[in-house]
DNA sequence: TCCAATTATACTCTACCTGAATATAAGGCG
DNA sequence: CGCCTTATATTCAGGTAGAGTATAATTGGA
C-alpha cells in the first residue's frame, strides 16, 4: 500500500499511473430475425480505437471510431463496462490497457459508406444462446457432459457441488428454467471450465466446445452487451431502435425473440404492446406476410417523453 | 476523422492516447435509519486514488485505496460508471483523466482502524431526495419555483414545454408520482438549470438551491451510486450487506426506507420478505423496540446460491 | 393491578397483471 | 369454393401488489 501511495505522488512523471484507453463498441442490428453484431475485417474484431485528446467525450470518441471503421453512424448508445484485465496488456507493453465498452443499437440500412466491416450473427459466437427452437442439441449433448466432467474434476466435495449448482443455474439444467439474461454468466462459466478457446490460449488440452471466438476479450464484451440488452428490452422500449419506421406486430415480436433467444406467447405480447401504448397505427397494412394483411405500426416517440414512470416495458418478464 | 486516425498510429509515443485512471468509491452504510457515504478528510471527497501497475485488477486497486484511506475493508462492490469529462482534467494537465467509479456496501462497525475518514448522510448532499416524511418543503418552496423560472427563461416555446415536462417527470410535480430511482436524473437537471454549486463554479450568478456540494464531480458520482442502489434493492437482495447479522423485520424495513427515501406499507413488506424466504428466524427476540418483542432474523445466504432465477426481490415496485 | 400506548404479527379484500387457450376475421392460392 | 396462413379479439384462471383491518405481546404509568 505504501508502494501504491508512492506512485500516486509521482503522477506527473512515471508510466505507473498512466494507461492506454480503448473504446470498444458492440453494435447490434437485427435483420431476417437474426441478431447481428458489427465486426471489422475478417478477424472477428469489434470496432474499437484509442481515446484521444481531440475527442470531446467518451461517447463522441466511440462514435468517431465506429463511423470511421465501419461507415455506420451510431444512434442509441450506452456504456457497458470498463475492463482492465492485466492480460489485456501485451507482455511487451509497460502500460496498462483500459477498455471502455459501449452498446449501440442501429439498423443495417443506416450504413452510409461501404467499408471493410461486416455483420455476424450473435449465435455464431454463442450457439448455446439461441433457444428459439427449444434447447439446442449442443447444450444437452456437448456442454452439459463437459460441464459435469469439469465439476467432477474438482478436488473436494464442496467445490463439486458448487460447480454443479452453478452450471445448473446458468444453463437451466434439471427442472430449472433457462434464463436468457445470464449470457455473461454462462460465458464466464465456460471460460472458467476452460471450454472456450480464449481460456486455453497457449494450452494443448481438450478442444473447445463450440462457437467462434474473437480477438482478445471481445467475446466477453459481446456477452456483456447481449446480457445487458436482453435485460433492458424488458423494461425500456429500446427494441424500436432496431426496427424500421413502420412494422407489423409480428415483425416486432420476432425481433424481440431474436434478441431474447426465446419465443413469446403472441396474444400476450400484443396485449402488452397495446396496453402500454408503445405504438400507433400508420393506417397502412402489409400483405407480405402470407396470410391476412397485418396493420403497420410506428413507434410512439411520445412514450419516451412520458418518462420512465409509466410502464413502457416489454414482456419476457419471467420464464 | 483523419485526425483521429492519425493519433492512433502514433500510439507508442505521444501523450495523446494516454490517460490517468482514477478509481473512486461510493461506500455506503446505514445506521440509525440514515443512509451514509464514506468521505475522507473534511473536504466532502470520496475515497479515490490512481490505478497503478501493481494493482491486480480495478477492483483490487479500489479496495487497496479505500482501505488505506479509510480503514474500511470492502465486501460487496460493483462497478458504477466510467467518466471522462474534459473539464475533469485541470487546465494545466496535458493528459485526460478517466474516473472509474464503484459502489460498495458495508457497515460502519467493519472499520478496522481509526482514520481521517467520516460518514456523511446522503441527504446532506441531496436534501430533495428524502421523501420519508412526505415531499420535503424545500422541493415545493425552493426547487419547484426555481425550475419553473428556468423553464420559462428558455428562448422558444418548445424548449419551455420540454423543460417543464422534464422537471415534472423527474420531481413528480403535478399529479405525477415521485420515482425514487431518478436521483441521477434530478441532479443532472439541477446541474443543467445551474441550481447546484458545481454548475456555477466561476460564475457570480444566483445562489444554489441547497445541499452540500462535493469536490470535482463527486456529487454526480454519488448520485449515480444512489440511483443504482435504489434500483437494485428492488430485484436483488443487496440490503443485507448493510444489516447486522441479526435484525428484526422492522429494522430491515427501515433500512430499505432509508435507502429508498420513501416509506413502505408494513404488512406488504413482511409478506414479500417471507414469501421469497429471504430470511430465517434466529430463535431469539428483541425487546428493545418499545412494544411487543420482535423476532430476530438472519439473512438466508442460501438465496444467493439459488440463483437469480427465483424472486429474491424487495418491494418498492412502483409508486 | 390494570389500563393505555406501542409495536409485532396475522388475515382479508380487491384490482391488476400474466400465462395460456380459444375463437373469429381476412387475405392468397389451387 | 374451400383450404391454408396469418391477423386480431376474447376469455379464464392463478398470482401479485396495494391497501385496510384485527389480534397479540410487551412496557410504562395511573
Amino acid at each position: 500500500m505504501d508502494q501504491a501511495k508512492g506512485t500516486r505522488k509521482s503522477r506527473a512523471g512515471g508510466k505507473a499511473d498512466t494507461a492506454k484507453v480503448d473504446l470498444t463498441a458492440v453494435v447490434v442490428a437485427v435483420s431476417n430475425n437474426e441478431p447481428c453484431v458489427l465486426t471489422i475485417g475478417q478477424t472477428d474484431t469489434l470496432p474499437s480505437g484509442p481515446l484521444a485528446l481531440e475527442h470531446r467525450s467518451l461517447q463522441s470518441g466511440l462514435r468517431t471510431w465506429v463511423e470511421e471503421q465501419t461507415g455506420h453512424p451510431l444512434g442509441y448508445i450506452e456504456q457497458l463496462y470498463t475492463f482492465a484485465d492485466r492480460d489485456r496488456a501485451g507482455a511487451e507493453l509497460e502500460r496498462r490497457v483500459i477498455s471502455i465498452s459501449y452498446l449501440a443499437l442501429t439498423r443495417k440500412e443506416h450504413a452510409t459508406a461501404p467499408s471493410r466491416s461486416s455483420w455476424q450473427s450473435w449465435y455464431d459466437y454463442f450457439p448455446w444462446e439461441d433457444h428459439r427452437a427449444g434447447t439446442p442439441p449442443m447444450v444437452s449433448d456437448l456442454l452439459r457432459p463437459r460441464l459435469i466432467e469439469w465439476a467432477e474434476s474438482a478436488d473436494d466435495d464442496a467445490t463439486r457441488l458448487e460447480r454443479r449448482r452453478r452450471a445448473a443455474i446458468a444453463f437451466g439444467f434439471g427442472d430449472r428454467p433457462w434464463n436468457e439474461d445470464l449470457t455473461l454468466k454462462r460465458y464466464e462459466l465456460l471460460y472458467e471450465a476452460a471450454l472456450v478457446e480464449e481460456a486455453m490460449r497457449g494450452s494443448t488440452l481438450p478442444p473447445p466446445v463450440g462457437g467462434k471466438s474473437m480477438v482478445s476479450d471481445h467475446r466477453r464484451i459481446l456477452a456483456t452487451g447481449i446480457s445487458r440488452l436482453r435485460s433492458k428490452i424488458k423494461y425500456r422500449p429500446v427494441v424500436f431502435e432496431l426496427m424500421p419506421p413502420a412494422f407489423t406486430l409480428l415483425q416486432l415480436q420476432r425481433t424481440v425473440e431474436a434478441l431474447a433467444g426465446r419465443l413469446i406467447h403472441k396474444p400476450n405480447f400484443r396485449r402488452l404492446i397495446e396496453q402500454h401504448q408503445l405504438v400507433e397505427e400508420t393506417g397502412e397494412t402489409s400483405t407480405e406476410t402470407g396470410g391476412r394483411p397485418a396493420k403497420l405500426y410506428r413507434f410512439r416517440h411520445a412514450v419516451l417523453e412520458e418518462g420512465e414512470v409509466a410502464g413502457a416495458k416489454l414482456p419476457l418478464s419471467r420464464a
